[in-house]
DNA sequence: AGCATAAGTTTGACGACTCAAACTCTAGGA
DNA sequence: TCCTAGAGTTTGAGTCGTCAAACTTATGCT
């Protein structure tokens, strides 16, 4: 709304580092790393958001986004995901290269078009990697899940979420039938290896590290318990 | 492409009133007017278009786009007018909002999306406005057209074009079912008062300046002559 | 405890874009 | 032809976001 474009996203690096740090707490280092800037220009551009009350920083510590923050930046990320989610159901782009396009577009919406965006797509709660979309109120609810790192052979489970989201592992993903939705099944694990041998419902038995299964989010269906 | 978002700007303000003005030159003063900057403004930005072999320019006289320059304004404008397509057609918001929605997103749109998008519209060749939608080679192709005010009494015509796009005047229109493809039939005329009496089909008699009416372009279907 | 290293901060400078205000040119009427 | 009103240009300054490089602080290893 009244911030520029430059801080939308440091708002929401800031906000999505918060998210998967321990203490809560943004690192300047990675916020600069996440913009692709020095560190320097982090440290001053945060000085900004602590100015404009969208931040919380105390000299040589971590970044905290304030309420106000935070509403801001769930209001970009739910920009960010609407985009992502159009890209893929309507102008069928692939869901490795979707990212990118919404890195920009998302600061180019207005309220108009993100509702009218939101009534087309039927008002979705997932964006095409699984990753929930924010409503417009700020509401944000995360969908229960577990790494499919963590499944037991001959389990059977339904692939609900992606976190790594490079263009590599996405492309590895899709080409390998495991996309958003899909059910699969645990043909074998090789703990001594650090693989185990998935099988997508109507495809074919493909490996991958226990490493890259850990970032796969799945849901049970039929399995050991 | 290369160019900064004010650069886009700039060279699809001056195409448009390159168009339209008689000297074949874009007036720095409408250039500055266009963009809301001052003159002294407008004058530094065309000198770096000058620098950059977009446009050539002679102190004191008008601005005028080189090849790659015009090349570039039609690549905007492509954008602009596809999205503006978009808008309408897919998204359902009204032709008169449109406009400035699309000042924003044509420059966020990659390639990839423009295609996607032309391909999910079904190559269009004009905007909601009857605008031509310059192809992805940068072809142009105006419609043959009349204004409305030249109709006579009795002629029945179809609408393909409008020229006034303020919110207003659209709006105006959109009201009385005058829309592009509309067919309509002039009831009556009285150049006393300047005003004539349209009846579009389906819809009942409206008066309008015959001003306004030589702002909107039909194709005549059945005239006189 | 002492210190090297990693992390963060500060400073000075720059490019892009803008304005206000002083200045210069041009074209058309007296 | 001369002069002036309007159009265009220049200059100096400011904001925003950025970098490089010098500097400061915190940490954890010996
Ligand atoms: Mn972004
Ligand atoms: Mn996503
Ligand atoms: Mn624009
Ligand atoms: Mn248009």
């Amino acid at each position: 709304m009244l911030a520029t474009e430059t801080v939308e996203n440091y708002l929401k690096a800031i906000y999505l580092l918060q998210r998967e740090a321990a203490a809560d707490e943004a690192p300047m280092g990675q916020i600069a790393a996440a913009l692709g800037v020095t560190t320097g220009t982090a440290t001053s551009m945060v000085k900004k958001l602590v100015a404009a009350k969208l931040a919380r920083h105390e000299r040589f510590g971590g970044v905290r986004l304030t309420t106000k923050g935070t509403r801001a930046a769930l209001d970009i990320l739910r920009r960010h995901r609407l985009v992502e989610t159009f890209l893929v159901d309507t102008l069928g782009l692939d869901w490795s290269v979707v990212h990118d396009e919404a890195e920009r577009l998302e600061h180019a919406i207005s309220p108009m078009v993100l509702d009218a965006l939101d009534r087309h797509l039927g008002r979705p709660a997932f964006d095409p990697h699984g990753d929930p979309i924010p409503r417009a109120d700020g509401a944000l609810q995360e969908s229960e899940a577990m790494p499919m790192s963590e499944l037991g052979s001959g389990d059977a489970a339904r692939l609900v979420r992606v976190l790594d989201q490079r263009g590599e592992s996405l492309r590895f993903l899709r080409a390998s039938g495991l996309k958003v939705g899909a059910t699969l099944r645990v043909v074998a694990i090789e703990p001594g290896a650090g693989v185990m041998r998935i099988r997508p419902d109507g495809g074919s038995v493909v490996s991958m590290s226990t490493t890259a299964a850990s970032r796969v989010l799945v849901r049970l269906t039929r399995g050991r318990h």
